[in-house]
DNA sequence: CCCATATTTGGTCATATTGCCAAATAACGA
DNA sequence: TCGTTATTTGGCAATATGACCAAATATGGG
């Protein structure tokens, strides 16, 4: 049972935020970073070094795209991808650069 | 001879940019209508239904994303896809949404 | 219960985005 | 060359974004 697509304008903006999600360097990095596993902020702020409350707003948009979702365990809350087909993205964007 | 894939902060800001393009409702249809063929800007406003100065700012947006190519005929201005592989994002995007 | 740690939230400021309109530019035809 | 058509450009106003800091909110340990 494939999803039906169709195409009406609340079709376009759901998908355009998705993709706006994924249009902020940190929130790339912070995806690449996730492909590798599991992560908590913590680690994330390191990674993408701004502030912890920046990074945390970051991760915000991301779940609320559906790319990846929280799992709070004592202190820490861990951010792992929810649909790791977003990783495919690298590919092509990659074509795209290397084409212009 | 396949492309090197670097990580540093240009090679995010650059992938950011490409998904940025396409992270609005306009420029997702643009893409999709663009998925069926050449067009010029005039059609393209028809099918936006927004001012042809601002479906012009979009394309722009686009070809500098390096996703769209113009072409100059006569008149009018026809701009195509410049790399097919933008359309599998569509795809995942939706996986993206069923999921959540 | 109190403290330390991890994260989120709220506020503020600077900057970017997006829409429209008007004007500039380019190309064709009479 | 003049007028018409297609497109782009510039400017403006409203809104959104992204960074920081400070404060609020868990949670676990002693």
């Amino acid at each position: 049972m494939q999803p039906i697509r169709t195409d009406t304008a609340e079709d376009f903006a759901r998908r355009a935020q998705v993709m706006k999600a994924l249009g902020h360097p940190s929130r790339l990095r912070l995806v690449d970073e996730l492909s590798r596993g599991e992560r908590c902020v913590c680690d994330l702020t390191q990674v993408i070094g701004h502030d912890m409350s920046t990074v945390s707003k970051h991760l915000r948009v991301l779940r609320k795209a559906g790319i990846v979702v929280d799992d709070k365990r004592g202190l820490q809350v861990f951010y792992r991808l929810k649909v790791p087909c977003v990783l495919n993205f690298f590919h092509c964007v990659d074509a795209v650069l290397d084409a212009r």
